[in-house]
DNA sequence: CAAGTAGTTGCAATTTAGTCGCATTTATTA
DNA sequence: TAATAAATGCGACTAAATTGCAACTACTTG
């Protein structure tokens, strides 16, 4: 699939949840297809530089990107949030606690033994890990 | 134990650390055992409520006690950091995305099938997951 | 292709979570 | 009880995120 391709599937996707398809929302999905790492609305601000995109537009973007499910939130240490195209499949970070580098780790089985997963990681040292599920509790079910 | 071991164990382990056992910090760890839930800082002003300790002195209580080893910081979903007893076998949480209700999640195994262990966690449905883990990175160890 | 309009944007003000410096107070030790 | 290292409260400050609103623009429909 090529570029154009994308580009107009995205416009559709967007139109079909009455979502404009603005520069401003192209352009933020064009800086996730680019930077392989997470990123955060001031990274994403960085980025667009150029197109000057407000904060707030910024912020109200990702939020109805995510909703949309064309972004996935990932919580990373530090104080702000953090996106990631939501089209990646599905994986895990590895995060330092030294200079807060991410890495990716490929081939989740939450499941498995994670032990040869870690190894290839390039990482020294795993010292700890943080495991969340999402979900409905039996009492929002009712 | 009893209760009054408990609290003579604490500030010991306190003094041996340098940190005073103060009315803010015993009040404060009073508060985690009695409520089972994480909490964050806004969470313990509020149920401190009477002894009245500024927010500044929360903050930095709840870095040196996590420092010291008794509590323990986790990332929930939300803008806070919340801390646990670090004196609980390690485990993980559920947390629903609708409410925000937090369960443990015990018997840990990062490595096995936590099919088993979802089941009897009173949720209905579990429809994500997110898994960290931390170290350092080779750059890092060099 | 020209309105009409729902949805979006930028801007400024505000809220929230957390941090910091400093003068005062307190827990511990001798 | 006096000396003092550590802790506290207060206020000012920061960064991240949120909100209200008037102006604007991408899309729809004719
Ligand atoms: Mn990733
Ligand atoms: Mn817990
Ligand atoms: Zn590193
Ligand atoms: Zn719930």
């Amino acid at each position: 699939m090529n570029c154009q391709q994308h580009t107009a599937e995205i416009k559709n996707k967007l139109r079909q949840n009455k979502l404009k398809a603005t520069p401003a929302r192209l352009g933020l999905l064009d800086v996730f297809e680019h930077v392989k790492k997470p990123l955060s609305v001031g990274d994403l601000a960085q980025k667009l530089g150029r197109l000057g995109v407000d904060k707030a537009t910024l912020y109200r973007n990702v939020e109805s990107l995510e909703a949309l499910g064309l972004l996935k939130k990932i919580r990373l240490s530090g104080r702000s949030e953090y996106y990631e195209l939501a089209s990646q499949t599905h994986h895990h970070h590895l995060i330092c606690k030294n200079c807060g580098r991410v890495s990716d780790i490929e081939g989740c089985k939450v499941v498995a033994n994670n032990k040869n997963l870690l190894k290839k990681s390039g990482f020294a040292e795993i010292s700890g890990h943080s495991l969340e599920f999402f979900g409905i509790c039996n009492n929002c079910a009712k």
